[in-house]
DNA sequence: CGACCATTTGATATGGATCAAGCGATGTGG
DNA sequence: CCACATCGCTTGATCCATATCAAATGGTCG
């Protein structure tokens, strides 16, 4: 039951905090969903860029920022005690994640790919959100969603090992743009580490899946679903 | 891997929406931390009574309240599509349920022994907020106490039964009053649906705990702890 | 006392972990 | 440009923790 993924040594250290990173002015997003928060983050923000597997901050820091996904992907998660990480969301363009309530952060946070982030001080953000409703509104809403996310999270990890890769894949279709091949940015080991599983059971139920028709896995970072309804029949 | 819990058929019907239950006019609560919050809830609110094991509200309903545990307690919990129950988690007196932050509840909540709440109209509340930032910001703390369970709730349903029986006693010692005596209101079933194991794991990690010397059942709804340390140790 | 329900205890089955190889892609140095 | 190391992933064999099935025990209430 003990030790799964040791302590990964990143490739590259500790960007966070200063501008060591190029923090350009302010990319054209994507078309955000116009809401008040957004839009501030956006004019208020600074872009920064993380290598491949480095840490945009860590469990215990002090929780000064508040982050938005503009390219690439992000992992949050947790080392336990004894070695094992649990993965406690994945964050892709768009997405808000840093959202803590504490001072400091109860959850670490690392690029999955080379990724870019804009990067807002909170204080900032409740400066606002003490002035303007709608935007103290926004906070609820995210921390909601995060809430929700979470939620569900409990719910998967009393699943089957088939009926997590199911509803990861289908949760990632969701996500993405595409309808229905998914490009994963992050390695078995992560997809294990947030499904509370191993590498070789991701793996294996991949292939199981895939003897079933469900899916495809022309690479194994691409995976087609052939057998949506096969899919969420084992979603429960 | 399937069915536990059968759907419970409730000794009480939905009490909910209506004042049926006596709603007094505005009990004198236990000292709360006089926060902004906790008071506007005091002075607005009604208090209702439910039966052990009656529903407070379902899943899908409107969320239109919020709630306080006056006295008893209250679990919250999903019924998946197969039958099984996840027990979200449990409120004890003091203890506030019901946020959420979409139009419906995503969790149903039920009384787990006869059980007095404060109910107050959720618009109330928000109307407050929009005015106070002190009462915004009292939201926002307790829903990252929240979410911060919620994300605890995930890491404990990755552990072995030892550890998170053990996490479970620890927790529940840490909310209750008395220091290493706790009265567990739930049942075993309840207990079992909360960690993601079965009654019996349950029980017999408790008999293995009670040969080990860490812990005492004298009946079943209380526990001892006799050796925090050796729990401790299984907390991860 | 007897029925009922919650809990414990026992015997067995099984899903996923663990241990161990193999395999294919990617990159590196000769 | 090709051997070769490396890394991420898959596949195979075995083991073990927990589920499942079944029965005994104990407490509560009429």
């Amino acid at each position: 039951m003990l030790a799964a993924t040791p302590v990964r040594t990143d490739t590259s250290r500790r960007p966070a905090q200063a501008s060591r990173h190029g923090v350009v002015g302010n990319p054209n997003l994507d078309a955000c969903q116009g809401d008040a928060l957004a839009q501030s983050m956006r004019l208020m923000g600074a872009t920064m860029s993380f290598a491949r597997n480095s840490e945009i901050f860590g469990e215990r820091e002090p929780a000064e920022y508040l982050y938005r996904v503009i390219s690439g992907s992000v992992r949050s998660y947790k080392i336990l005690s004894d070695g094992r990480r649990q993965v406690g969301g994945f964050y892709l363009p768009g997405d808000i994640f840093g959202l803590e309530f504490a001072d400091e952060h109860t959850l670490s946070a690392e690029a999955v790919t080379d990724a870019k982030v804009l990067v807002i001080r909170r204080s900032a953000i409740t400066a606002l959100a003490d002035r303007d409703p709608a935007i103290a509104r926004g906070l609820f809403v995210l921390t909601g969603r995060e809430l929700k996310r979470t939620q569900d999270h409990v719910l998967l990890l009393v699943k089957s090992a088939q009926e997590r890769v199911a509803s990861f894949l289908l949760e990632m279709a969701s996500r993405g743009s595409s309808a229905s091949s998914i490009e994963l940015p992050m390695s078995r080991q992560d997809i294990a580490d947030y499904l509370g599983l191993t590498i070789e059971t991701v793996s294996r139920t991949l292939t199981h899946l895939e003897n079933a028709a469900a899916i495809e896995v022309p690479t194994s970072r691409r995976i087609v679903l052939r057998d949506r309804a096969a899919l969420s029949r084992l979603n429960v």
